[in-house]
DNA sequence: GGACTAGGTCTACTAAATAGACCTATACGG
DNA sequence: CCGTATAGGTCTATTTAGTAGACCTAGTCC
């Protein structure tokens, strides 16, 4: 408990919008999203198919993430433990807004990519 | 010119997708593109809109947007000197999808406050 | 009774962000 | 003519955030 302080619950932020930009807008957050998309996950799940995540940033993530309403946890008593991620109605409907950008992400890359060796070369 | 490394260039994400969104996913482009949008800013003007970054994270933002080709830099050789920043074809385009996600943001942010007060109270 | 498991947490280290001093060259005020 | 202000940054020192990897738990299998 006695962890990084990290401040977790506190965003008074003036702007709302940047408050919940601020939150989403981390690097980790849409891709536990989009990676929870197709259904359940479990932790060790999300670790192998985001694949660079180290195990904190994702227990803090998902905890963020379950703080806001995105995702539910559930934890099924067992040994070794088994928890179960998924997202809400919340975070489904996250996801369509998102989907919009992913979709531009993907018809744009090519003349972003193109532009960044445009200027490496020198303009 | 002998500034702190970073890896400006170098982006050989395999995923485009993630390679797109870490650029525009961190602090602080997607705040200079929509600050942006109105039209033409000044670097102390996006500075005092913004409020709250620091000029070197606005200079190092910006030259990442260029470089991505979202914005143009004009500098006008007076003294003191000006610099006008302006959204691209396809930085505009880019606000687009990301309107979306603003409208999606003010609808909801209700919500998630909502979420994180119950959170807090334990659950 | 030793090894293995899943889902984390803790600690020590490294990378990134911030604050704020500094730089440039000209024009203006006294 | 000397000091000051100005815009758009860069440089350096400090604070903050992220990472890697050891460690923990307790029940089951060998």
């Amino acid at each position: 408990m006695t962890q990084q302080p990290s401040k977790i619950v506190e965003f008074d932020h003036p702007c709302p919008i940047r408050d919940v930009l601020d939150r989403i807008g981390d690097q980790w957050s849409v891709l536990v999203l989009l990676t929870l998309q197709p259904g359940t996950r479990r932790f060790n799940e999300l670790m192998r198919e985001i694949g660079d995540i180290s195990k904190q940033m994702l227990s803090r993530t998902l905890k963020h993430l379950e703080q806001d309403g995105f995702i539910t946890r559930t934890v099924y008593p067992e040994v070794p433990p088994r928890v179960e991620y998924d997202l809400t109605e919340l975070g489904h409907s996250f996801l369509e807004p998102m989907q919009a950008l992913v979709a531009w992400a993907d018809a744009n890359h090519r003349t972003i990519a193109e532009s960044r060796r445009r200027y490496r070369a020198g303009e």
